[in-house]
DNA sequence: ATATATATAGTAATGATTCCTATTACTTAA
DNA sequence: TTAAGTAATAGGAATCATTACTATATATAT
């Protein structure tokens, strides 16, 4: 993966951020410093980004959010404001579980709690 | 909710499957047996059965899969051949500690987890 | 049987994401 | 340091799932 401006900034947006944004939000924060990157050129970084194991991809809903902390957790969204916060879930002994009684290898777990904030409750 | 040979035909497919389809399989299905049943009725009946709580919906990447089974249970996903199966996960204690911890009350939970079914391991 | 409101078919519109292509800009080796 | 080779870009078109629109059809209460 050779050296881009566009990508450094793209990674730089994401890390500088904790509301898990979206591929849209990134493009134009992105603008303000480099006024016609493309949106494209977001999406194909963003790719990059998360097969280099940079950053994160939360799919959530029909659209992908994007997170800089690569180290494995989990999420809860409010269902009142939307905000997404992270959440860390010990999950070897699911993944215990599930091998034994299914046999089957868990890679990878994904898991939003859907639910009301402590605003809103 | 006022009956239509529609909704009835597509209950009946999703009823039919464990393959937790998408809405364009569920579209073809039905129009083996309503010819032109349009592509928009299937996901309005598909909206208004999921708010009935007569069928499911698991938001699966960018498209949503329908599942008749409506008794809470999470998915295991196969990144081989995609095979979608389900799975019971006991969920009190996870809701129980995510309350003390962090003050968020869940109301839903998905839970996908991604790795090789037996078929492929 | 009739009135009335909900559901439908068919099609257009939307929005996120991907694809395409000519041009630009990293990087390497001379 | 420069030239060549190739990966990355901008800009726009295309795709795909889903939603919106509208004239017509149909369920159902009276």
């Amino acid at each position: 993966m050779r050296y881009s401006r566009q990508r450094e900034l793209i990674h730089e947006v994401i890390k500088a951020t904790n509301t898990h944004p979206t591929a849209n939000w990134i493009y134009k924060q992105a603008r303000k410093k480099l006024a016609n990157i493309s949106l494209g050129t977001v999406y194909r970084n963003l790719d990059q980004l998360t097969d280099a194991g940079m950053i994160n991809v939360i799919t959530e809903g029909n659209m992908s959010r994007y997170d800089w902390n690569v180290i494995p957790h989990q999420h809860l969204r409010c269902s009142v404001c939307g905000k997404m916060s992270d959440i860390e879930i010990p999950d070897g002994e699911i993944k215990e579980k599930i091998k034994q009684n299914h046999q089957f290898d868990v890679e990878k777990v994904e898991m939003i709690f859907v639910g009301t904030c402590s605003d809103h409750n």
